[in-house]
RNA sequence: GCAGGGAUGGUGGAGCGGUCAAACACGGCAGACUGUAAAUCUGUUGGCUUAUGCCUACGGGGGUUCGAAUCCCUCUCCCUGCA
């Protein structure tokens, strides 16, 4: 198997379910899956080194397309010899396309995001357009820099111009991300333009590649899209199952109710035989449900986010370390933690940091949050080996959740 | 000693007769965060009880007034000038 291709191999599955293992074989090594993909938006997990990273066991990292043109500057990263180089870090390298931030910086700029239909109202939700900073149309998406208010005009040749020049293993096809509360009408159009994106993608990657043919290979995924939509989701996996993408990503706006049966939809069409992703998805019982319906790879930055403001993982569930009832709780986050935060450091100094407003308390809850995701994903890597899934989801979910 | 200026809730600091349990900031408490706009954002922050309620509070005491953190007298302490 050369070291400058990519491909993809199941390994075990588990009858009746889409669930599988699998090895994704890059130029920078191999991802065993389940994996869980660290992000590094701007070229660096957010308070941590990458030896910290990597002592997390975090297989590969996905930085940001969009970011990385901004933020550096376009042509920084590919001088330095590309992303892995540029941050030293060995291992794979995906790069998100500039997609999530037409919804992040676009309709939903300063809002949450929306994981229920019905569950907030529309003002909460929807940006005012006069507040928006990404605006789409055909073409692309005009980008109002959060950085400067510059303009900056993506499309889908662009963007992979831009995750060519960065060099990551794996590419994502630019997209649109839709809420779940922009109307049926729109989550069509929507569609038609994210799959006449896909092959504008497809063919300025072929170009590239034929213009470059020394470089690595990077593969390209392509997006699933469609919302809540039966209809759409299926429409979208047909399409872009039918062209040759190298694997794909099931993005957009996912009704976490429904988590498990919309990836089933899609990943029932989708070719078997190569890699999906979800983008952006971490949490426990979103995991159990979307490995289950035969996903092989998450990124998200919640692990570190919710670190950074103070919450940390243990296996009964989220709490938020800062809080006053541990100011003199000596133990550590999780007892028996593997990771380096656990195995020397106590909630009460936790507390502590994050009260004091010490940079290191970010670090020391990112590593552990890191780590305990990526242990998550790892062990249900091992027991879709073992034959043990279902006894470890009902076992971890009742609790984490208490249910 | 004389003249002037101050003393406000955990802290700093507004208010200068009613709409003041008292702006605002910080601190405290609680919560949220799912392809990173965000080491960010929300809410809350005298007590009792949970109400268009009562009590206690704006250095201490005493007044004026229907009503005072706000005006007057006095005491204590602090600051700035002049001695």
């Amino acid at each position: 198997m050369s070291t400058h291709h990519f491909s993809f191999r199941v390994g075990k599955t588990l009858p009746g379910t889409l669930a599988r293992t699998g090895v994704i074989h890059t130029p920078h090594g191999d991802i065993h899956t389940p994996a869980f993909i660290v992000v590094g938006t701007k070229a660096a997990v957010k308070a941590m080194t990458v030896e910290q990273v990597k002592a997390v066991r975090a297989q590969a990292l996905l930085a940001n397309a969009y970011h990385l043109y901004l933020q550096p500057g376009h042509g920084l990263i590919e001088a330095a010899g590309g992303l892995g180089t540029f941050m030293n870090w060995d291992r794979p390298t995906f790069t998100d396309s500039g997609g999530f931030q037409v919804l992040s910086l676009g309709s939903g700029f300063k809002k949450v995001l929306a994981m229920q239909s019905g569950e907030l109202a529309d003002e909460d939700v929807i940006a005012p357009v006069r507040e928006r900073r990404a605006f789409v149309d055909d073409d692309g998406v005009t980008f109002k820099s959060h950085l400067d208010g510059s303009t900056h005009k993506f499309t889908p040749e662009h963007s992979m111009r831009v995750q060519h020049a960065i060099g990551a293993d794996i590419t994502f096809a630019f997209d649109e991300l839709t809420s779940l509360h922009d109307p049926y009408d729109y989550q069509v159009a929507s569609l038609k333009r994210t799959h006449a994106w896909a092959e504008r993608c497809l063919a300025e990657v072929a170009r590239l590649r034929q213009l470059h043919p020394d470089r690595p290979y990077q593969a390209l995924f392509g997006v699933i899209q469609g919302a809540q939509y039966e209809d759409l989701r299926k429409q979208a996996a047909t399409f872009m199952g039918s062209l040759s993408f190298d694997g794909y990503g099931i993005g957009g706006a996912l009704e976490k109710d429904r988590m498990g049966e919309i990836i089933r939809w899609v990943n029932e069409i989708l070719p078997h035989d190569k890699p999906r992703h979800l983008l952006g998805i971490s949490e426990p019982d979103d995991i159990f449900a979307a490995i289950e319906q035969g996903i092989d790879t998450f990124d998200c930055v919640s692990p570190t986010r919710v670190a950074r403001n103070g919450a940390v993982y243990t296996y009964e569930g989220r709490m938020n370390v800062s809080a006053a009832r541990f100011e003199r709780d000596f133990t550590p986050i999780v007892g028996g933690c593997a990771c380096y935060t656990c195995q020397h450091y106590s909630r009460a100094y936790l507390r502590h940091l994050f009260k004091a407003r010490e940079i290191l308390a970010g670090t020391l809850a990112s590593i552990h949050n890191e780590q305990f995701i990526i242990k998550l994903v790892d062990d249900i890597r091992a027991s879709i080996e073992g034959g043990t899934f279902y006894q470890l989801r009902d076992a971890w979910l009742k609790r984490y959740y208490g249910r």
